[in-house]
DNA sequence: CAAATGCTGAAGAAAATTTTTCAGAAAAGG
DNA sequence: CCTTTTCTGAAAAATTTTCTTCAGCATTTG
């Protein structure tokens, strides 16, 4: 067996000194590891360093893989055993705790306070504070409903900055159910589909800001046409307000000269995630289908 | 003998449960103390809270006392027994440590507990908080500074789901920098883009479950060209990664049958963010002048 | 100053943690 | 598809840690 060991060296006391913090080192063989190995250092990771001050079991409990995995992984790492590791861990922790800088938990730990990861994590994070703490669950709840039901037709729409939204929930409605149409706002082709538009379907919209007039005069003519209309958009609100039945308004602010459409995705994939659960024996049949298509279509490796 | 003993809670699990922080319970009984224990808890203070954390062997020794006298103390101190003390002190160093959302318990505060809102967005910032601490800011500015630079041309390419992915990021390069081109690897007409890239040109490559034949196939070409290749992929790493000079591995677990490509998502925004301040002069000229484009074709609204 | 009380730590017992071993499972290679 | 290699966790063994006991010492009090 190859054994990949990080190199160690011993002081006088015979106490193990390694270059580096245990997340770097970590994070250096990673690629190394085999798979519950990183399943322990992604819990490892995940609550830095709290995570690994109890004792071998519990960390092993919690992180789902067993204590001889984490005595191996600790010796991987150049430590003599769970105890040398410990003693580490608590080496670093003390030393952050001396250094008064070092007081914000950044998201990265290894970038610098302000860098950009941080900062642009810790707006989105509101965002999905903030976004979450509007939506109405139960509005939430009737909006699941109709999309998963199969007798109304969806069409979704997106604008120049939502496309790639609506595009995404496009295709993984055509996963879960028939009668899914997307509609590209941006194209002139627009009207074509609205004619199939009829009084018991539904039209999914996106629009944030800049809103567009082209986004604007499909929801007025498909309202028109009688269908139940859901838009998604921000907190200010597109127009197209005036003629949706339901509304979810997501944060979008973003240290950037554009928006952040995270908060849109994450409602989006929780409408997905919804809808999926509100009709599993349909989509379960219908995954499958695709699946099979799959294997004769060779698109996917067997073997990843 | 008095046996001065602190006040004492246990909920359901059996674990103690005690109010205020150990720091300020030494204080309070501190005069009730013996001369070993005064001792002793004047090291437990000195370094508070680390030097706790060590067995209670390592603690006493410290401190000059026997290990008697520390078992002793804690109990004083209202606690079960040494583990018992060391536990609350590990959770009193968590919560310094913690960000606050971690305990956020229900973010849709109207919506159940277990409402698919709360439970879908837990498991999203659990991903945000993993996949942030896997990545390297180190390589995450030098791929900052390879796609700001305008004489290498960028080629994007996303498969099936991360078309949407790779649609969206394409659009907000197109307005920074010219030299951009999006690849559908899902198209059969992929080879063609291929022609133009050479071995100076950066090839972002979007690749998660289930890793797809033609993805690969793309990548090996591209590095055949001498490209540079940029990887986005989930935890468990595309194949694409022995062709990539740079990997990003992002958390893509969600309570449902599918991936949620948030992380991604906040990647990629990421990306464009940093890429936006690394080159704001010219991107300000080209954000002007395509404003000045909307304005001539009134595709925006003028007033919202 | 003597008796009583309480404090302290050495040493051993009990309990737990950590490490090692090994067999079955999974993955890689032919 | 089969063989080989590697990985993984249950269980046992080894070690360490924690707790208890108890005899000696210090302090207080009458």
């Amino acid at each position: 067996m190859l054994t990949l060991c990080l190199q160690k060296m011993h002081d006088d006391d015979g106490r193990s000194t390694l270059t580096g913090t245990i997340h770097e080192r970590i994070k250096s063989i990673f690629d190394a590891l085999t798979r519950a190995e990183r399943q322990l250092t992604d819990t490892i990771l995940e609550n830095y360093p709290m995570s690994g001050l109890g004792s071998i079991t519990r960390l092993a409990e919690s992180a789902g893989v067993s204590t001889p995995t984490v005595a191996r992984m600790v010796q991987k790492l150049g430590y003599s055993g769970f105890p040398d590791f410990q003693e580490a861990l608590r080496g670093e922790l003390e030393a952050r705790f001396s250094d008064p800088i070092a007081k914000h938990e950044n998201w990265a730990q290894t970038a610098p306070q302000g860098h950009i990861l941080n900062r642009f994590t810790e707006v989105v994070t509101q965002n999905i504070r903030q976004t979450l703490a509007h939506v109405d669950p139960e509005q939430f709840d009737r909006v699941t409903g109709l999309l998963a039901d199969e007798r109304h037709n969806v069409f979704i729409a997106g604008g120049r900055i939502t496309h790639a939204l609506s595009d995404y929930f496009h295709m993984h409605m055509q996963v879960m159910r028939k009668g899914v149409e997307h509609i590209r706002s941006t194209s002139n082709a627009w009207p074509h589909s609205l004619l199939d538009v009829s009084s018991s379907d539904v039209v999914v919209i996106y629009d944030i800001r800049r809103y567009e007039n082209s986004t604007l005069k499909l929801a007025e003519m498909a309202s028109k046409r009688g269908a139940t209309i859901v838009l998604i958009t921000d907190q200010w609100q597109s127009p197209v307000r005036e003629y949706a039945q339901y509304t979810f308004s997501c944060r979008i602010e973003a240290p950037s000269a554009w928006d952040s459409t995270i908060t849109l995705l994450l409602l989006t994939e929780t409408l997905i995630t919804a809808i999926q659960e509100a009709s599993w024996e349909r989509t379960k049949l219908r995954m499958n289908e695709l699946e099979d298509m799959f294997d004769h279509t060779r698109i996917f490796r067997k073997f990843v």
